[in-house]
DNA sequence: TTGTAGGCGTTATCAT
DNA sequence: ATGATAACGCCTACAA
């Protein structure tokens, strides 16, 4: 049969016309099947606010990845698939990975047993998680290198000798990589260096100021405490107004990531940039990159972090909040 | 032809399952074809940032929409596609309509003829923007009540009478709509009610600094300036600081939305919450039981906003930034 | 039970 | 050129 009822001549292209403006679209799912090929890319993310309950959520990173996947996407002229993995989110993923052309998975929303598995039925690419020995394409930051940078700044420029950081997730490998700058940086300086985090705050709010009060609650506070992120930092901060005690002067105050509200607390927040926009663009760019050339040699492209001074380190920048 | 090679006996289960486990994920087009659903659902939205070249970027608001909406499908079962229209991407929003069981357009991301061409096609549900006349499900936010509200309570409370209002985009359904129950207010208190806004400040961060600039020039500055958005409101706020007016002594000001930064900024800022992830949920919801019951009545969901009093406004609430 | 034709809507190929 | 026809991979019938 040809197209559905019977016409004849080239009228075919006018009618063609006539019914894209009536409304008539191609069937995706038909020219995936014909073209082998959907025009989708997935994006696999863990949604961490719903583990932990009632945690404030701040999905700030995860957002701005995929605002980056978007646009790296529709550059491409390709949409983009999205989709949570909320522990076991094993069955969407499943559905997922037959829609698409690609995937991005970020690091955690999956298993590497999974990831590996489901990299024998479409090209994959590893967003912040060098899964060590894996054949897969990998897009990260630069997360040990930004911390180790951080830290040297608050250890040789403001002289602090007792910091503590504050890692997320003992299994976020973002959280490992930033604990290992940290201590590349200590061992540097000659300082001991601790084997694991002073506390961990989860990467939320919460759990920073959680992780502010059992400092404080410690003993010796330590003279500034990195935070191993700026959203934990921010929780910090509360805290520490709370208790009294100033920031800089009493307790040096450091995040990373710098997030939009960083510029905007009181003091402003001396953190480390990482681009996370980029970080879900260049995703993309690498997947569709393999998809054009599925044989060809593996990428690892880590993306460079970049050290953001202002005031909750000790440092007195005229770099005010000017609009 | 069956299962591709020639299998005989329920051997077949076995042999699927093994195949799942080495990777085998069944072709989504094909099952699409098949099923004639896809099990996709579309969410298409205007990437305002790419408009206005340089302007700080403020997604807030979209983030919040994607992100439930991604939870609502994944509940039921269904993936989330995202692509943004800029301008002109009608070409990439025919093909997502041609993927999707059903879309979620957001006010400005199509014209109102695409949209109403492409319903024909795909159930459509409209958020935010109450397409008046069409025959659309609907989902959207009393920015109206919202506001209406807002207002009141700066001249009931606060006493003020010369209010200024700063507008976004002026086509944006959610200004209008805003403006319209600042409006209200106004004349329910019997006040003059100014034709347009005082302003436009594009529902950015440095439109509202510009707006403020120019409220402050212009001779006598209002009492009170009411934002459209709480970015705006932010932008407003630096300026104000910069110009060394106190606030809310020496003007007050609130904003729209209550995004995380609202608590955090000095002082804080009195605003009203939008449930933006609720209608990205909704919106979802809404769309499947269309697709589920495609002759059912037109659904037009309108949630509720809530007044939320913090410190700009004049008020001195109790309520700190505890963590 | 277990194997075998269609058919879904589009593209690609092969005759004419 | 133009028009018919075979995949594409999965599902639902129906037949054996």
């Amino acid at each position: 049969m040809h197209d559905g009822t019977g016409f004849s001549p080239p009228t075919r292209k006018r009618v063609l016309a006539a019914a894209a403006a009536m409304g008539w679209v191609p069937s995706g799912p038909a020219r995936g099947l014909a073209f082998r090929k959907t025009g989708i890319v997935g994006l696999l993310f863990p949604d961490l606010a719903s583990f932990s309950e009632s945690e404030e959520e701040s999905p700030l990173f995860i957002d701005q990845v995929i605002r980056g996947a978007e646009r790296a996407a529709a550059a491409a002229g390709v949409a983009v698939l999205i989709a949570a993995t909320r522990g076991a989110g094993r069955k969407l993923a499943r559905s997922v990975v037959g829609q698409v052309d690609g995937l991005v998975v970020l690091a955690r929303s999956l298993p590497v047993k999974d990831i590996q598995i489901f990299s024998r039925s479409v090209p994959i690419v590893v967003l912040a998680d060098r899964l060590n020995g894996s054949r897969l394409d990998y897009v990260g930051a630069d997360n040990r290198g930004g911390m180790r940078e951080l830290t040297a700044h608050v250890l040789t420029v403001h002289r602090f000798t007792r910091l503590a950081f504050v890692g997320g997730p003992a299994r976020s490998p973002d959280s490992q990589e930033r604990f290992a700058g940290f201590r590349m940086a200590m061992r540097a300086a000659g300082l001991s260096v601790p084997g694991r985090p002073a506390a961990d705050g989860g990467f939320t709010e919460a759990g920073g100021a959680r992780a502010m009060r059992a400092l404080l609650a410690s003993g010796k506070p330590p003279q500034a405490v990195l935070f191993g992120n700026d959203e934990m930092a921010v929780g910090g901060l509360s805290v520490l107004r709370a208790a009294g005690v100033r920031v800089p002067s009493g307790i040096a105050v450091t995040g990373f990531d710098d997030i939009a509200l960083s510029r905007h607390v009181q003091p402003s927040l001396t953190t480390v940039k990482q681009p996370m926009r980029d970080l879900g663009g260049q995703a993309v760019r690498v997947l569709l990159a393999r998809v054009a050339e599925p044989a060809s040699r593996r990428q690892s492209l880590v993306l460079p972090t970049q050290l953001v001074v202002r005031r909750s380190c000790g440092c007195t920048t005229r770099r005010g909040m000017a609009a």
